[in-house]
DNA sequence: CTGAAAGCGCTTACAG
DNA sequence: CTGAAAGCGCTTACAG
């Protein structure tokens, strides 16, 4: 909200600049540039002397000054709901890994989730000049505000669905969901509950379509109350997990989204005394450290994070690209990568108790 | 390595600068920045104008600008070994949190435990300007260039060791791994394995020191071939573990640094056909998803990782202060935050099965 | 108390 | 091909 004080900081440390390099190779500073940028026509013999003083003095180019004068940073943020969730954590790394490759320097965020947040975050962004977003907007609306940002800024979307102006990485959850459904319903499960957070936004949306896809391919109908939804889904899991155990009909198998719901619902299982693949099949959509290592194993539909913060990285890097190249009316370099999702079967799912018996 | 291209960006948007605000209120610019500052003398007739005028306009100042001018970045670097790492994705929360309120903006990077790596951050983390440095080193041997950074730059050590000149925040884990280890001695076990990183780094020093010391108190002696360190603990738990398992005179309990040994171990449990916490006690140092949501659930020695991130934070800030303050000679702001960890005993720990059958 | 001016380190028209 | 100069948006001595 502040600012930070901004005095002159007590001991600027001496820096060597472009101007000692121009003296030290004999040439302006505007040389010295032309010949360090390769921008602009100079002689080789003035880029010999420039790089031969450069490197003698150690110089590097202020980012700062170089920001004050073009307008660039060399910085793309990324904003994120929640930077302690593991699978944001994977991405980040990934998209850290890349822009650094590139020389760009990554600024993070967290929007906790609220629109104001968001929406503060953006600015401090614009205003520090960032060359790129990642986002990950906590609505799909796509309020003026995002509209505008991505019509002077190159913006990655990750994971949602907004408008024409941005780029996007998505994960394909309708067909991960779909496959998972699937792969339940040939084991003989005709009651599988859904547990996912609602479709405000994309991943829940797509997740709740490609289940009720794979139902109605088999012409089953979908049972409403073995949906369960709800915007943050965390800690309703165990309860309702705990409901639809005790139901007279009770669920054959679960299907959970991410790990914090797969936790509810294994708790939940605990404490009605069932067992897992025996009792209760168990498919998580998401995997992490806990389905991996749980015992037994859980099921899960899996994508590659590395991707997708690799190609969000990407993304941005040639929008950037783009909009400097492309002269004013060129086409926003639009585009999109579709992850696909696969299902790593483990030890969580067994045929239905009933199916068993039969 | 590279640095991002730096042409002048194609459309730099209209912004609204210092001076339209002064033109709007009627004043000098110098006197509209004393004003917008609370800098220098102004009299209560100005600052109302400009305060005014800043307001119609919306006129936020320009970051870039002001780091040119000051040599202020408003922006505090976080450098760690794994941003994927789930406990440093807690820490890094906590402390954008807190920087947040301050008006700081945060940037991270990734050091993937290699001092080449980290040295190329810290350098562009110092040619960015950053205000100071948050730093989980990967070394301790305290090489001139952190000394160096510490001297102009506050730094705050995230649990290591370095020197005189930073400050740090540190886990007590000698105090943690000391009281798992009497939590298992009163339970009756004698043959307790310790599975850790070795001792270059803090973390694993105090560790291994804390549970030699409580196997000392109780006059017991310590078994090297209990100790199992490496420098990468990774993926070497298992085969220890196993290893471990099938000698003679096998462990009746495991202490694990970190739930990445903790799969290992409970993987190599699970093909020993051993169950816990019958045939093995389990605790695991550093809390999380797996050994909260394990069955059994694992007693982990947990620390406050908000309070962790929190605390850099403020230190940071503090240091800040201080340097801004601070006249030439001045102390550098030294503080050490302690944290103490404490253990969380769930259901992964049991009498050792010869004590039972006495 | 106020304004005019310098300058932070660069890049880029603009003349030569 | 090259140099001198302007200017990005601020803050801060320096005169008035």
């Amino acid at each position: 909200m502040s600012s930070p004080p901004r005095s002159q900081r007590a001991d600027p440390p001496a820096r060597v600049t472009i101007r000692d390099v121009a003296r030290a190779a004999g040439v302006s500073v505007g040389t010295a540039s032309r010949a360090l940028n390769r921008s602009g026509p100079v002689s080789e013999a003035a880029v010999q002397a420039v790089e031969r003083a450069a490197k003698a003095l150690a110089y590097a180019p202020d980012p700062i000054a170089q920001s004050m004068r073009t307008g660039t940073s060399g910085v793309i943020g990324v904003l994120v709901s929640d930077l302690a969730n593991p699978l944001y954590g994977r991405i980040i790394t990934a998209v850290e890994t890349r822009l650094q490759r590139e020389g760009y320097a990554m600024v993070v965020g967290n929007t906790h989730n609220s629109k104001a947040q968001e929406r503060m975050m953006v600015d401090l962004f614009r205003r520090r000049r960032v060359d790129g977003l990642i986002l990950g907007p906590c609505e799909e609306e796509r309020p003026a505000y995002l509209e505008q940002i991505a019509r002077d800024l190159p913006v990655v979307a990750l994971d949602r669905d907004f408008g024409a102006h941005g780029a996007g990485v998505h994960v394909d959850h309708r067909r991960g969901a779909g496959e998972a459904t699937r792969y339940l319903l040939d084991l003989g499960h005709t009651r599988i509950a859904l547990m996912s957070s609602d479709g405000a936004l994309r991943p829940g949306r797509e997740r709740i379509e490609g289940y009720r896809a794979a139902l109605a391919e088999r012409g089953l109908p979908a049972d409403e109350a073995l949906v369960r939804t709800s915007r943050s889904a965390m800690d309703l899991s165990f309860s309702d997990a705990l409901a639809l155990l005790s139901a007279p009909a009770r669920p054959t198998a679960f299907l959970c989204l991410g790990t914090r719901i797969l936790s509810g619902v294994l708790q939940a299982l605990k404490q009605s005394g069932l067992r897992v693949p025996r009792d209760v099949s168990l498919i998580c959509i998401g995997d992490g450290d806990l389905p991996q290592l749980f015992s037994p194993a859980i099921t899960a539909v899996s994508w590659d994070l590395e991707a997708a913060g690799t190609s969000s990285a990407e993304m941005v890097l040639r929008a950037i690209d783009g909009a400097a190249q492309g002269k004013e009316g060129a086409a926003p370099a639009r585009r999109e990568v579709s992850l696909t999702p696969h299902l790593v079967v483990r030890e969580s799912c067994a045929p239905p108790p009933a199916a068993a018996a039969r």
